[in-house]
DNA sequence: CTAAAATCCTGGTGGC
DNA sequence: TGCCACCAGGATTTTA
């Protein structure tokens, strides 16, 4: 389940291996996760080379020189990385893109969720997308700012790309935890001072993230340790390491949520 | 508008 | 030990 800072520490650790590369080749063996088609992607990706590799929201964008970008979301399951073209093929690596340098980069996805767009405007894809939490420039009266005429649970707007980029079950949650906040709440009933505490929440559950290179879960990742640094995440019963109260799991949105009942008003 | 449910997938888990 | 029903989970789509 990568999120923000697991989609951040893979972009980082791809920068040095791909920038300034050239695609010569692609192999596809999972058509459906590519847009708008394969033949699309074959046709046009090889003899185009990455200017930059950056991240919006959980996209890795990969800008061509010339215009034009690849992105690529791993959703639930999904990987990259980058080997030599001999070497083995690990399993699960649904779409293959080949370099100038003899190398490979290998998109492996178990759960076949993830995407791979090939467009002329990364805004295409990314368009519609919230602010991102940890942009220089979002500051708490933008944060405050979002809330203005929404209603309903907490929970599922935080987990709403299009009204803030890049949370996921993970951050929601420690994000609610460290602000104090009840992610069952109705946010039309939430201060101004909670809304502060929940910028101050979110956003350092991210860079925490971040700084320690993302979670690894289902034995997928890349040795993020974050996971050992969970307050309540998949603690459920287990007691809260603040007050010692059992942490609560219940499902919002469809989705499995964990909160601390004392600590979290 | 919000919200819940169904959808896409597979590996892991718990029950028997 | 083996089989199977069931679940997680990001985002989209459908239905209420």
């Amino acid at each position: 389940m990568p999120e923000l800072p697991e989609v951040e520490t893979v972009v980082r650790g791809l920068q040095g291996p791909l920038v300034g590369r050239t695609f010569t080749g692609v192999t596809v063996g999972w058509p459906r996760a590519i847009r708008p088609s394969p033949d699309h992607l074959r046709q046009r990706l090889p003899g185009r080379r990455v200017a930059a590799l950056t991240r919006r929201a959980k996209f890795l964008v990969f800008h061509l020189e010339g215009g034009g970008a690849l992105l690529i979301h791993l959703k639930m399951s999904g990987n990259l990385q980058v080997a030599p073209a001999g070497e083995a093929m690990p399993l699960h690596v649904h779409t293959v893109f080949d370099l100038d340098n003899g190398h490979q980069l290998r998109f492996q996805d178990t759960r076949k969720f993830g995407r791979v767009h090939l467009v002329d405007d990364p805004a295409e894809v990314t368009g519609r997308l919230g602010p991102e939490p940890l942009a220089p420039r979002f500051g708490p009266a933008r944060f405050r700012a979002l809330f203005e005429r929404r209603r309903g649970r907490l929970k599922p707007l935080l987990l709403n790309q299009e009204f803030l980029a890049g949370v996921g079950n993970i951050y929601a949650d420690e994000g609610c935890c460290r602000a104090g906040v009840d992610p069952r709440r109705l946010v039309e009933t939430l201060t101004g001072a909670e809304l502060d505490r929940l910028y101050r929440g979110l956003r350092a559950a991210l860079r925490t993230g971040i700084m320690l290179r993302g979670a690894s879960l289902d034995a997928v990742y890349r040795g993020g340790e974050f996971q050992n640094h969970f307050r309540v995440y998949g603690r459920t019963g287990e007691p809260c390491r603040k007050c010692r109260a059992p942490i609560r799991r219940v499902v919002l949105g469809g989705r499995s949520t964990h909160f601390c009942p004392n600590c979290q008003k």
